[in-house]
RNA sequence: GCCGAGGUAGCUCAAUGGCAGAGCAACGGUUUUGUAAACCGUAGGUUGGAGGUUCAACUCCUCUCCUCGGCUCCA
């Protein structure tokens, strides 16, 4: 049995006692789950009224009086009959769906939870009374919508989020991180260090790559492509657009027509903005035939490509319509495979060390569920794709979860999840094993003895999608990126316009050096200039006057510790080039 | 898409039915600076958009677009 958490019963008693309180302010509310969460609990509501911001702190006093009243849990066996019927009764018809639910799956008894009038259908554990909750390390968090057993097609409870915790210092502690993590957040940074702008006349989810973070994101390609290059793969450009045909030989449009934008029509042809590359880089495989002395072949390219997402699921770079994938496919023979994916891996971790955020991301084998009709149909393919990936992640001596139904449809992932900086988890990066497309897009090489053979292919990312890894680097970094990814690396600052001329001469070796530079000759203070250059998390501000010019030298302000060091420019332009170098 | 909260100058925010404002940024000038904000001035707005109520709308109502927090989905 799973070890439960202290805190988390916790938390999953202050969920009962937020029901209990409902409950209180609303007698005829109908009550839908209410597990413990990370951080605290969530309890799901179907209320005869909308809440509002104010309820919750009505709420809260009243979870308090309750914890102040310091009502015993009690807990309870029943039948399911016995249970069954007495929800009914009390006109609880989301747990009597529960009930039934245990019902199906072969339960004859389920277990009551009481607290004084609340009483919940509750495998517990809980406290022994809710006095034992600290009343003030407790708060409710927010109210949204949610739907009934996270069925988009039911009906949609109000969800009220809090967090809870032993201490109230725990609490203060947790909401001052979040005060913190808001100021890390990628949309405000990106704003103030002019990264990237969104902007409504040029549509929803369609990021505008400032010059600041268009700097950023060529070293990043730049970086990727060059590292794909010497391991091999070959690079392709195809188009953002393409006949829908193309899109209903892979499967895709069947499974993802809702996902795209909807089609252009140009003569008699349909066309799509792609929402994946696989089948622009399948023809680029089936323009010519192959041996099975070219593979592996790995075509790789920087991918543009388009996903008509819900309108609420948008989130600055992190969700985007439009995005650039650092896409690859690797055809490979069925031996090759096992190799092929080590060194997608080798590849992976290698590029997530350099942008400093291996420590930060944890991976999952996507598997299939039970659902089948979400996957093409092909078990004996599945099985042994499945086999496949899961074996060759233990091989390589990685711990992952396995995340069941997140697999694509064509076959199953090995994901690298990484969270943001308000604690949501996504995808960064995908790599996929893929048995099904050979066949449907009839690819093949000839191999030894003569015989077409269907080739393996491997999907797989290095860096994801320059949008949201932008966005995690962003997170990571506060804005204030290591030198190689700075937009800007050094500024100059004259101490006064005597020294422009000194400062214009070091700007031009900078940039013959290919260093990002800029210089501030404005008559602003030299105090002002420092501060505004600071603000802009500029790594290295080199301030330069009189005693610099006789000196040949420069005063290094370094963005770490705001210390000074004076250097001559020759040795401050090989201490730079050496952490560029070396990605430091 | 759904539930909720928002949208006021380039940015951050004020103005609860009665003359749309501040700080920063921008621009012009003075200052020529030695390590996180010099000084003076100027300009900047159909209050996201459309309609309605009212003598009068940033403010109230309807629709719509966008943003944010969740849900669902997902790279």
């Amino acid at each position: 049995m799973k070890k439960i958490e202290k805190i988390e019963i916790l938390r999953h008693s202050t969920a009962h006692v937020l029901a209990a309180a409902v409950l209180g302010m609303f007698p005829e509310a109908k009550f839908g789950m209410g597990p413990a969460v990370e951080n605290g609990f969530y309890y799901d509501f179907d209320l005869p009224r909308t809440l509002i911001p104010e309820d919750l702190e009505i709420l809260e006093n009243k979870m308090k009086e309750i914890i102040k009243a310091n009502i015993k849990f009690e807990q309870a066996d029943a039948s399911i009959e016995e249970a069954e019927n007495d929800f009914k009764e009390l006109g609880q018809s989301y747990k009597v769906e529960l009930i039934r639910d245990l019902k199906e799956e072969g339960h004859k008894k389920v277990c009551i939870y009481r607290a004084g009038i609340f009483v919940d259908l509750c495998s517990g554990p809980h406290l022994d009374y809710t006095g034992e909750i600290p009343a003030d390390a407790f708060k409710l968090t927010r109210i949204s919508g949610a739907y009934w057993k996270s069925d988009e097609k039911n009906k949609q409870l109000q969800r009220i989020y809090g967090v809870a915790f032993e201490s109230k210092k725990d609490l203060d502690e947790y909401l001052r991180s979040m005060e913190d993590a808001k100021e890390r957040d990628h949309r405000k940074i990106g704003k103030e260090l002019k990264l990237f702008h969104i902007d409504e006349n040029v549509g929803k989810g369609l990021p505008l790559w400032m010059p600041k973070g268009a700097a950023i994101r060529q070293v990043l390609q730049r970086f990727i492509e060059d590292e794909e290059t010497k391991r091999g793969y070959l690079r392709t450009y195809t188009p953002v657009i393409g006949n829908v045909k193309l899109y209903k030989i892979s499967g895709h449009w069947d499974h993802y027509k809702n996902d795209m934008y909807p089609p252009i029509k140009i003569d008699d042809e349909e066309y799509i903005l792609r929402p994946m590359t696989c089948p622009h880089q399948f023809m680029i495989y089936k323009a010519e035939q192959h041996s099975y002395r070219e593979l592996p072949l790995r075509y790789a390219e920087l991918a543009e490509m388009y996903r008509k997402e819900k309108s609420g699921e948008l989130s600055g770079l992190m969700r985007v319509m439009g995005f650039t994938l650092n896409d690859a496919h690797i055809f490979c023979t069925p031996e090759q495979l096992e190799k092929e994916f080590l060194d997608v891996l080798d590849l992976i971790q290698f590029s997530l060390k350099a942008l400093g955020i291996n420590k930060e991301v944890s991976f999952r084998a996507s598997l299939r569920d039970k659902e089948k009709s979400k996957y093409l149909n092909n078990d004996k393919l599945w099985d042994e794709s499945e086999k496949i990936l899961t074996d060759i992640l233990d091989k390589a001596g990685i711990k992952y979860e396995v995340g069941v139904g997140e697999a694509a449809f064509y076959g199953p992932k090995a994901d690298i999840q990484i969270k943001n900086v308000l604690g949501k988890e996504e995808t960064i990066i995908t790599m996929q094993i893929d048995l099904n497309s050979a066949e449907r897009f009839d690819l093949f090489y000839i191999d030894q003895s003569g015989k077409k053979q269907r080739p393996v292919i491997i999907h797989r990312s290095a860096i994801g999608c320059i949008e949201r890894t932008m966005a995690f680097l962003i997170e990571h970094y506060a804005g204030a990126f290591p030198v190689w990814l700075s937009s800007v690396q050094v500024i100059i600052i004259p101490v006064s316009e005597k020294f422009n001329e000194y400062g214009e001469k070091i700007f031009e070796e900078l940039k013959n050096k290919d260093i990002r530079a800029e210089i501030d000759k404005s008559s602003e203070s030299l105090g002002k200039r420092i501060r505004e250059a600071e603000k802009q998390k500029i790594p290295y501000i080199l301030v330069v006057g009189e005693k610099e010019e006789k000196a040949e030298s420069v005063a290094v302000r370094m963005r770490e510790n705001k210390k000074q060091e004076v250097m001559k420019i020759k040795e401050f332009i090989e201490k730079i080039e050496k952490e560029i170098k070396e990605k430091i």
